[in-house]
DNA sequence: GATTATGATTTTCT
DNA sequence: AGAAAATCATAATC
């Protein structure tokens, strides 16, 4: 637009603005076009020699002006600075100014104020305060989110170990992430203030009203939270990072101590016509074996499938605790039996004795005696109390393995 | 380092 | 819902 002015601009002003026809170099652009009628005379297109002296004088003026300010002293300055400050038609002046900037250029801005809370930060968020990362500092922070996350799979009796170490690696992502947030959340404050007091500052020399001022450090609080969300972002890949690392049950499987194994393998091989341990027993070997109740579950899934699998694979084993129970039985010879008791009395429950006889070790075989003696206990009350709880054992382990077992081991059982 | 053992998880079944 | 079966992933062993 501007810059059209001296092509097409031949009107009222043409020809008075500042520079253009005092340039030298702007007379043959002007003499492309012929002298309009408020120039009678008829002059060939060079400005008339009047209207020239009237524009450099006019410019003289200006620079003039201009001078003068550069000499006037810093008081000189402030005093008209305040005079104009305190002239009695600013105020109206200024708001006037204000309410057009208004409707102008700081329009489209008003349309973007209101703007939704960011769903990825909202999101960020949520995860942060519940990993215990954001939010207050409370001890059960961190430590809930692991027992959150090992509750599924219940924890290894080194877990305190491990979590404490998983808490310690949190707390420093927490420190970091707080230093972080406060470093950011000061250099927001700084800048905020900073250009508040710029605008307010220039507010006595231009048109800055209040609100606009608001409206700049909403901006600024913007910018800046793009940071904030990278932060977060970042401080969430890090704690995902950790989780996966000290949280993966799988990762990390130990397997159970020795001890602990035996006295599963114990009640397995002594259950082995019905190795379902109830609620109770699960808990009561929880406790010896010091490992969580789905681990014992964990363990017995594991132990019926595999033995299933390969019942040969498991013979040796099975009779060597088969005999281990046997002898124990013979020990017990005569003490007073509690049919229905729980627990790791129930390793030698109903076990008949086996007339003085060591275990044969026949690996697989089967005497007809030993399979009416299981048919009796098949049927036998407290049996089908146990098979009642058990479904799946009554389709499944009963027909593919119970059939199977040895002497020994039925005598265990 | 290949193989096996084993605890945990996931999927399927009853 | 709980167990079986399949699968995964790591520990232990050779």
């Amino acid at each position: 637009m501007l810059q059209q002015q001296p092509i097409t601009g031949n009107g009222p002003n043409s020809g008075r603005g500042i520079g253009l026809n005092a340039h030298p170099g702007m007379h043959p652009l002007n003499s492309v076009h012929p002298p309009t009628q408020h120039r009678p005379d008829g002059d060939s297109g060079l400005e008339g020699t009047e209207n020239g002296h009237e524009n450099r004088r006019d410019i003289g003026d200006i620079l003039q002006q201009i001078m003068t300010i550069t000499d006037q002293s810093l008081d000189e300055a402030q005093a008209k600075k305040h005079a104009l400050n305190c002239h009695r038609m600013k105020p109206a002046l200024f708001s006037v100014l204000c309410e057009i900037k208004e409707k102008t250029g700081l329009s489209m801005r008003n349309t973007q104020e209101e703007e939704p809370p960011d769903p990825q930060l909202v999101r960020l968020d949520n995860m942060l305060l519940a990993e215990g990362v954001a939010g207050p500092e409370k001890g059960g922070g961190a430590a809930a989110a692991v027992s959150a996350a090992t509750s599924s799979g219940g924890m290894s009796p080194d877990s305190s170990l491990e979590h404490s170490d998983y808490k310690q690696k949190l707390s420093q992502i927490r420190t970091i992430y707080h230093t972080e947030l406060e470093k950011y959340e000061q250099a927001c404050a700084e800048f905020t203030t900073h250009v508040m007091n710029l605008l307010r500052e220039q507010s006595r020399t231009r048109p800055v009203s209040p609100r606009e001022i608001e409206r700049m450090v909403a901006i600024i609080h913007r910018k800046f939270s793009s940071i904030q969300t990278q932060l977060k972002q970042s401080t969430c890949e890090a704690v995902m990072i950790l989780r996966s690392r000290f949280l993966d049950a799988r990762r990390k499987r130990r397997n159970f101590s020795k001890q602990a194994t035996e006295v599963l393998n114990e009640y397995f091989y002594s259950h082995l016509s019905n190795p379902y341990p109830s609620e109770e027993a699960k808990e009561e070997l929880a406790k010896q074996c010091g490992i969580t109740v789905s681990q014992v579950s964990n363990w017995f899934g594991n132990k019926r499938i595999r033995y299933k699998k390969n019942i040969s694979k498991f013979q040796e084993e099975a009779n060597i605790y088969a005999m281990k129970t046997a002898m124990g039985a013979t020990q017990r010879e005569g003490s007073p039996h509690t049919p229905n008791s729980t627990g790791s009395a129930d390793l030698f429950l109903g076990a008949p004795p086996v007339n003085g006889e060591q275990p044969g070790y026949h690996m697989g075989a089967q005497d007809s005696v030993s399979q009416s003696r299981f048919a009796d206990r098949l049927y036998s009350p407290r049996e089908s109390r146990v098979r009642s709880s058990s479904h799946a054992w009554s389709c499944s382990w009963d027909r593919t393995v119970s059939n199977k077992l040895t002497p020994a081991q039925l005598a265990a059982c």
